[in-house]
DNA sequence: CTAGGGTTAG
C-alpha cells in the first residue's frame, strides 16, 4: 500500500516539482484564470491540474480565482494521496514576494486545511513572524476553518482560547462563528448559546448565519422548541431570517407534506426574500418523494423562469426518481440537460439510467449516454462504466444498429 | 481576496 504511493509519488515527483517552481515564478504565461477555471473543473489528473495551474498569467490580476485554482489542484492530488507533492507545492510559494502579504499566505492556510493536513496549516501560521507576515484575526480565522475542515472540532476551542492571547489579537465576529460551528458539529449547540453571551459581553455582533448554524443543530437534535426559540430571537434583533435560514427550516418539514413546504417558501416571497435553488430542491425532492413526479418536473421546467439554475442535486435527484417511476426517456432528456451545463450525475445515478434505457430497448440513446458519460467521467470510474456496457450488451452491433441509421 | 449557515437516492 504505501509503496505504490511512493512509486506513485516518485513518478509524478518532477512534474509536481516543476509546477511548484513556476508557481513561485512569474514566468510561463499561456492562459488566463477564468479558463483555468472550466479547464481544471473537467481535469481529474493531479499533473495536469498542476499543469493547469502553473501556465495562469494573470494570477496576480485576480487572487481570488488564483486561490481556487491553487485549492482545486491540492484537492486533485489529495485524492491522489500524494500529500508530499502537496507539500512541495504550498511549501514553495514561501519564496514568493507576496508571502509578506496575510491574504496569500491564508491562502496556503486554507489549502492545507482542503488536504485536511492541519498540522501544516498550524506550522506555517506559526512561522508568520519568521516569514514577516503581519498577524489578524484573517488568518488566524482561515486556521479556525481548516481545523473544522479536518475535523478536530475539540482543537478549535483550545485554539480560540490560546491563540489571542499568544499573539495579542482579538477574535472577531467570524472567528466566534468557526467556534461555534465547532461546538455545533459535536452536537452541542447548549454550548454554542454559552458563547452567544460572551460574545455578548464583549460587543461582537452576532450574524444572521450564526444563529442559522444553532438552528439547524437543534432540528438535527429533534429540539424544536429551542430552534423556534433561536428563530424568534434572530427575528427580534433584526438580523435576518435569510434565505439561508429559511432553507434550514424547510428541511425541517420536508419528510411531510409538499404543502407544508409550498408554504415556507409562499411565506418567504411575501417577505420580500427571493427562494434559490435549494429551496426549489427542497420542494421537487419532497414532491418526488411523495410519488408526484408531475409536479416535480414542474420545479424542475420553472427553475429557470424564477431565475434559478439547476444545480447538481437537482440533476441527480430528479434523474433518481424519474427512473424509479420508470420514466427512463424523460430521464435521458434531464441528463442531457445536466451534460449541457457541465454538471452530471453520480455513477449509480447513471446506471440507473442506462439500465432502464436498456431494460426499454432504448438502445440508441444507451449508446449515446454511455459515450458522453465516458467523456465526462474520471479514467477510474470510465473503467468501471466500460465494464458496464459490456454487461449490458452495449459493446455489440445489434442488426438494425450498425451505426450507419 | 479574510468565514460562516442551508441540498443530494438507497
Amino acid at each position: 500500500m504505501f509503496s505504490s504511493i511512493a512509486l506513485r509519488q516518485a513518478r509524478h515527483l518532477s512534474t509536481a516539482t516543476a509546477a511548484a517552481a513556476a508557481a513561485s515564478s512569474t514566468s510561463s504565461s499561456t492562459i488566463s484564470i477564468s479558463k483555468a477555471k472550466s479547464k481544471l473543473k473537467a481535469e481529474h489528473d493531479p499533473d495536469k491540474a498542476l499543469e493547469i495551474y502553473s501556465s495562469v498569467s494573470d494570477r496576480y490580476i485576480s487572487p481570488l480565482s488564483s486561490r481556487y485554482a491553487q485549492e482545486y489542484a491540492v484537492k486533485r492530488l489529495a485524492k491522489s494521496h500524494r500529500f508530499s507533492d502537496i507539500e512541495n507545492f504550498l511549501e514553495s510559494h514561501k519564496n514568493s514576494p507576496q508571502i509578506t502579504q496575510e491574504p496569500f499566505l491564508s491562502s496556503i492556510i486554507r489549502s492545507y486545511g482542503v488536504a485536511g493536513m492541519f498540522d501544516h496549516a498550524l506550522k506555517i501560521y506559526d512561522q508568520m513572524d519568521d516569514l514577516g507576515t503581519p498577524r489578524s484575526a484573517i488568518s488566524f480565522n482561515v486556521l479556525l476553518s481548516a481545523c473544522v475542515h479536518s475535523k478536530l472540532y475539540d482543537r478549535v476551542a483550545q485554539l480560540f482560547d490560546e491563540m489571542p492571547v499568544k499573539y495579542e489579537f482579538l477574535p472577531d465576529k467570524v472567528s466566534y462563528g468557526i467556534l461555534i460551528r465547532s461546538y455545533c458539529e459535536m452536537g452541542s449547540p447548549e454550548m454554542a448559546m454559552e458563547r452567544l453571551k460572551e460574545m455578548e459581553e464583549k460587543g461582537v455582533e452576532i450574524t444572521t448565519v450564526t444563529f442559522t448554524t444553532i438552528l439547524h443543530s437543534f432540528y438535527k437534535k429533534g429540539k424544536s422548541d429551542e430552534a423556534d426559540c433561536v428563530w424568534n430571537e434572530m427575528v427580534k434583533r433584526g438580523c435576518g431570517p435569510d434565505v439561508g435560514a429559511y432553507n434550514v427550516k424547510i428541511m425541517n418539514i420536508q419528510g411531510g407534506d409538499p404543502e407544508g413546504v409550498k408554504a415556507l417558501i409562499e411565506e418567504m416571497s411575501d417577505a420580500g426574500l427571493k427562494p434559490d435553488t435549494i429551496s426549489y430542491n427542497y420542494l421537487m425532492t419532497c414532491y418526488c418523494r411523495n410519488e408526484l413526479m408531475d409536479e416535480a418536473q414542474k420545479v424542475y421546467e420553472d427553475l429557470e423562469r424564477t431565475g434559478c439554475n439547476p444545480n447538481a442535486a437537482t440533476f441527480r435527484t430528479l434523474i433518481f426518481y424519474l427512473c424509479k417511476k420508470g420514466r427512463f426517456e424523460t430521464g435521458y432528456k434531464v441528463f442531457k440537460e445536466s451534460v449541457r451545463v457541465n454538471k452530471i450525475p453520480d455513477f449509480n445515478t447513471l446506471k440507473y439510467l442506462v439500465e432502464g434505457l436498456v431494460k426499454r430497448s432504448k438502445l440508441k440513446d444507451a449508446k449515446g449516454m454511455s459515450r458522453t458519460v465516458k467523456k465526462k467521467f474520471p479514467p477510474n470510474l470510465v473503467k468501471a462504466w466500460t465494464k458496464l456496457e459490456e454487461e449490458l450488451g452495449l459493446t455489440k452491433v445489434e442488426a438494425g444498429d450498425n451505426g450507419v441509421q
